[in-house]
DNA sequence: GTGAAAGCGCTAACAC
DNA sequence: GTGTTAGCGCTTTCAC
């Protein structure tokens, strides 16, 4: 049944002319050279009355195609990735370029993966998230821009878009210690990312004076589903009933899980603990209470991506981008 | 600096050989054909000691490439999607198939979108979720298999791997019923599925000789992330004091909202009103309370739409998949 | 103003 | 056993 597609051949031949003059009139090449405008039309009439549509594979390889970007997205099982692969694929298709996805298991993707990536010939690879990195090196190496949107351990020759997260952590801590919270404690996912958050955490309150209360600073599992629940019984454990008055949470999907964790442990937020989440995504708003949250500003992150996506390996680097603190009913004072 | 990729042609030369025998040798066809196993395997090494990656494009145009599949995800805002394009992923990879993207901007996608799919010359076109569906059109015309997944308006021409909804609310009417509940409401987005679950709720309760509150049948906003707590406020104009004691949600982002509502209200959950979700996210288990949810049978729906991908347009249909409920702390007795 | 021809990288029918 | 050749669909010299 498939019926073959129409090809500019196709064209050529009903119409009587040549397929590099279809070439040229499809592609607005021809009054360039000065074609016969009626010609021209006629063609673009025709294309377009058999519902030609040019071939991807055949304009790749000739090396007119959309520059293809390869998409991986660390966790998708997280909830944060869900409106950045979104906003990629928003802002890639108004620049032009072709996405090619591939998925991580475990933060890490597959080998398959990377060879899939690897043979379409990419003009970019766009890494959303942290996790490892040994398999970018093919990819460095045949010099494709490889470009991760978000913190992560540093890897030669990929670039970064990043949070400005000593920032966002500032808020959060300024904002906690300016309530009159002291007994600090810090829950997290066991990734790169939230590690770095909580030395951030550290580095900020040592500025003060402060520091997270003992036993208190917890990264137990690197599912960011997972860590909040369990990181709360963690906390129970080390810290008996002598609970701290605010648990910053390296993430909403984390803050979430503590939100549930403190009630398991007959805790109401904010009036016995506040609680703050970084990232500021749906579910921030929608938890009970409502989070406090760092917010990113994710289209633009994605914006200067994509921009150097376009620049190509000597791209700029990107300014971290400075966020926001989104202040809810999780928070209140001491 | 874009070092030109090396070619069979490349390894041809290098080795002495003719580039028909490289692309034997590297596709192991060659010994089919009683090629010299010694020549055969000195290609091999060749090919691997200088890199040599298969180009996607001209595997594709020669049509021997892996088969496209394009993947239309309705609304990755939507907490459901994540999860289910992760699983895409894993098995269409795991199948040999390549992957291209779309998105839709308020679940459709845009002219721009549906061009660039149909460049690709898909084996198949995927649909996760809902929504309008007059631009699948053109690959309907041209023999593409259209799949989706979820339920929605039907399509001629489109296959559809669904879950067995009636069975899901049956759960979870039963299930409130069985606790007592006779004074019952319903949240939902404004989506077809979500009207969908509505309806199959209304012919479960009259099968009992109950029905939903008046004026308690509330589908506030396509964005499931704002129906849940719209709703609420909705159901409080339209009912004042008299709340019902169970909500029934179309979705657990909706419940999530609902769970915010009903704080907003001073109603607790489920001392005050019962409330259920349906899917059974990860969120789910860490609302506050846990959120009783109908459980999709993801995996297995995916692999039943690759199932169809495989056998293309004259797949056998499939049979609506069977969920299940999970009953957590949102459900209590009337 | 238009067409013929070459070639992107790969494969397969057909020679030798 | 191996090489030559043609061609997938498109673009682009270059020749007329």
């Amino acid at each position: 049944m498939k019926a073959r597609r129409i090809t500019q051949k196709d064209i050529a031949r009903e119409l009587g002319v040549s397929s590099s003059l279809v070439s040229r009139s499809l592609a607005g090449t021809a009054p360039a050279i000065g074609a016969n405008p009626g010609t021209v039309r006629r063609i673009q009439e025709q294309a377009r009355r058999v519902g030609y549509i040019p071939n991807a594979a055949a304009r790749q390889l000739r090396g007119h195609g959309q520059p293809v970007v390869g998409l991986v997205a660390a966790d998708l099982e997280d909830p944060y990735f869900g409106p950045a692969v979104a906003e990629v694929i928003r802002q890639s298709h108004r620049a032009g370029f072709a996405l090619t996805l591939a998925g991580f298991e475990r933060r890490q993707p597959g080998l398959s993966d990377v060879d899939l990536l690897l043979q379409h010939d990419l003009k970019a690879l766009l890494i959303l998230g942290g996790g490892p990195l040994d398999w970018v090196k093919p990819f460095v190496e045949r010099g494709v821009a490889v470009i991760r949107i978000g913190r992560g351990l540093a890897y030669p020759g990929m670039a970064e878009v990043t949070l400005d997260e000593r920032t966002g952590m500032g808020l959060v801590v300024r904002h906690l210690t300016d309530l009159g919270h002291r007994k600090l404690a810090f829950i997290g996912a066991k990734l790169e990312v939230h590690e770095y958050r909580l030395s951030l955490v550290r580095q900020l309150l040592r500025r003060r004076g402060l520091s997270l209360m003992r036993g208190c600073a917890i990264l137990s599992d690197p599912d960011v589903n997972e860590a909040g629940v369990r990181g709360v019984d963690l906390l129970a454990a080390a810290r008996g009933e002598d609970w701290p008055t605010a648990i910053i949470c390296s993430s909403d999907a984390v803050a979430l899980g503590v939100l549930r964790g403190l009630a398991n442990h007959g805790l109401r937020v904010p009036e016995h603990v506040s609680v703050t989440g970084f990232d500021d995504l749906a579910l921030a708003r929608l938890a009970t209470p409502p989070l406090t949250s760092v917010r990113q500003p994710l289209a633009d992150m994605v914006g200067d991506a994509l921009r150097m996506v376009r620049a190509g390996r000597e791209a700029k680097p990107s300014v971290p981008h400075v966020p926001s603190l989104m202040v809810r009913a999780s928070t209140t004072s001491a």
